[in-house]
Formats: structure tokens, sequence, C-alpha cells
DNA sequence: TCATACCCTACCGAAATAATCAACTATCCA
DNA sequence: TGGATAGTTGATTATTTCGGTAGGGTATGA
């Protein structure tokens, strides 16, 4: 049940634009976005093709280049994500929703591993489906701050020359909304396994 | 976040194995576990040897040969089997318990994609290290019986000739349980997500 | 002895993964 | 205009894993 390299880098790339986007910065480098020496920079560059396919990543060429986020990042499941780069959430062929496939079920009707498989997918779905992009930035930069780390992108020297760039209606609408208020309801205690990770969590 | 054939096909065999054992089946062949050749036999000849060289099914060699659970097949919880044939049950090896490896996050302690990773694993593992193989086994009868369907391997004459095979400790102890109930307090209602796909889960 | 059925070792081909390589193209500024 | 920067594109490479298959050996009972 592995996530794979590529998605794994996918999901970073797309939780660092974020996270550049929350601190106002306006385009990442893949350079930037690859970190130091972690991600391979031209493997990246490959994934970044396939964000941008999907349309939620948007990049301008040249002198002062780079990515930023072409969607709100609170409009993105991570499970969509997940889905595009990974294929389907399910274990099993023949519990997939998006991509039915027979496996070896004697008879699916009465096969126990085959619900079994179901509840793992729905389990899985239900946490991928659940939490946006979003989210997952709103608790890292949560954790830094508690932290009192200084956050990435918001290096007013290093940061890229402000550019007027042609703006895509999806970044209107995001630049229209105010930044989200460290607790917003929607992560209210009573909800949200990442919330109860963020107050339990211990390495 | 896909389980292998191996694994699906070591954890068909051993529900095979499960069913034979509640319904007085005392071996059974590989033949018979494999199906109607969906699963290849040379293959899941394989995968038995690594059923057998983790305790969980003992054989017998020759005329009337055949497979059986060496271990109660409550003791199995399917997480157990699952990590035995296939790795750690984490997406990411930063979120694994039993086979913990550095991956590509910035800053563990930091990281969301971690966090949210940490949560999948824990939502996977939450299902398979809940339900036994007795569960999955029971499940599947109980649909079976629902139905009416014949029941595997309890056709008479089909069977193996009985014979007297020396018994492991463990079997004795399986022998001289009761066969369980078919509706037991560990799967009542307010428990148990396969119980609750029994009961709403339509194809 | 022969038939049955598990046991063991090795091999194979395909596919996927995880990169790397090479070159092209757009953009800006001096 | 030229050079630097940085995205874009397509192809290649190497390796590993997966999902088998092949071939033969060994134990058991009639």
């Amino acid at each position: 049940m592995k996530l794979s390299k590529k998605g794994e880098y996918a999901l970073r790339a797309l939780i660092e634009l974020g996270i550049a986007q929350e601190v106002g910065r306006e385009l990442v480098q893949v350079t930037e976005l690859a970190g130091s020496k972690q991600i391979p920079i031209k493997f990246l560059e490959q994934i970044m093709v396939d964000l941008r396919g999907a349309g939620w990543v948007e990049s301008r060429r040249g002198k002062f280049g780079g990515y930023r986020l072409r969607v709100p990042a609170r409009s993105l499941p991570i499970g969509q994500i997940v889905r595009a780069i990974e294929g389907p959430l399910a274990p099993i062929g023949c519990v997939s929703q998006s991509a039915y496939e027979p496996c070896s079920c004697p008879d699916e009707d009465h096969c126990g591993l085959r619900m079994l498989m179901m509840d793992v997918r729905n389990a899985i779905a239900g946490i991928l489906d659940r939490y946006t992009l979003a989210d997952v930035v709103e608790v890292t930069l949560r954790k830094m701050r508690r932290d009192g780390l200084p956050l990435p992108y918001a290096d007013s020297h290093v940061a890229p020359r402000p550019v007027a760039v042609p703006v895509s209606a999806a970044r209107r609408r995001s630049a229209a909304a105010p930044a989200s208020p460290i607790f917003p309801a929607r992560l209210a205690p009573v909800e949200g396994l990442i919330k109860d990770l963020f107050e339990d969590y211990t390495i």
C-alpha cells in the first residue's frame, strides 16, 4: 500500500506551492520546490507537467519564472490528487469505484476479502477525500508557527522579483478570499483526524 | 495503494482454509484452494511456502495430503498477514511503525504530508488489525448461509479420506473450542465496519 | 511400485518505477 | 542583440519488482 515517489513528490510540490501562496510568494522555482536536492529536479519537472495538465498549477517561463497554484487550495481534495497521479485508491480492483475490475473473487457477492478491502478503500478515501490541500498546508504552517520557525518563501530578499503576471480566473477568486484564520471552523476539535494528530501526535 | 496478487492469493488461501475448518474439512489441496484456475497453482504453492514459514499453516504430503490452518483463525489479525506478505502498511516510510525510513520530508516535525499519511496508515491498520481471519471467514459463511448457498468443502463425497493426523498444540486448542455462534458478541452492530458493510453493502 | 500431492529451486518476461539526458523555447535585462 | 535564467519536451536508461512458469525431488498410502 505504498505511495509512489511520483505521488509523494507531486503532493509535496503542491503543498509547497500552497505554503508559498499563504505567505504571499507569487512564483516558486522548481529548484525551490525540490528542496535541498531531496527531490530530483528533472523528475520533478516531469511531475509538474502532469500537475499543469491536471489544471492545478500554472507556470511562467523565462527569467523570474516559476510555478504557482492555479486553483484554490481549499477546492482540491487530496484524494483527487492521489487518484490522478497514482490511480484508483482501491487495494484490489473489485472494490474500486473509479476503475472496477474483477479479481480472483470466487464469488463477489459472498467474498469476505472483498468486503474487508472495501472497508480499507473507504477508510483511505474517507481521509483523502475529506482533507484538501489547504488543510495540509494549514497544519504545516500551524506547526511551524507553534515552534517559531521561519516560514519558507517569506524571506523577501530571496523572492523572485514581483511582476505583473496575467491572472487566471481561478487565481483571481483565490486572491479575493482573505487568508484563512488559524482556527477555522472546518478544523474544530470535534472533527478532523489531522487535528487529532496535531494535538496528540508525537514522534 | 495496491494489494499485490501475492497478498491477495495468500489471504484467499487462508480464508478458504478457515472456511474448511469451520465446516469440518480436515485438509485442503492446493488445487482446491486455487479454485477454478483463477489462482495459478504453482504460484500459490510458493505462497503456501511463506504461509507455512510464518507458522499459520501446516501441511501433509503424499496421498490424501493437503493444507490446513495451524493456528486458531481468531488469533490471526489480517494486519499481521498483510505485513508479513506485503511489508509495512505505511504509504510512506517516515510513518511506518515497523520499518521506519526517512523520505523526502523537508522536516519531519512539521511535515503536513507526513501527518496525513500517518492518518492513512492508522486507518488502514485500524481495520486490518481489528479483524481476524475468523471474522472474514464468518462474514463469508454468513452471507452464503443467508443466500442458501452450498458451503464449500462440506460435500462429504469430495472430501479427502479422513485420517488420523498428528495434531499440533494450536490445533488441539482450536478443536476444543465450540464453533462460533453466528452472531458473536464481537460483531455486535455497534462495532465493526465489516458488520456495517454486511448490513448495508450492495454492489 | 505407482499415483498422488506437497516441496524446492531456478528462471523468465514484462512492466513499472525512478530517475537521467539532451535539447528546445520563452522571458527579461543590460 | 546577446546572454542568463528557467520552464518545456521527448527520449533513454537502469533497475527492480511482480507475476508468474518450468523442472525436478520427496514423502505418503494403497
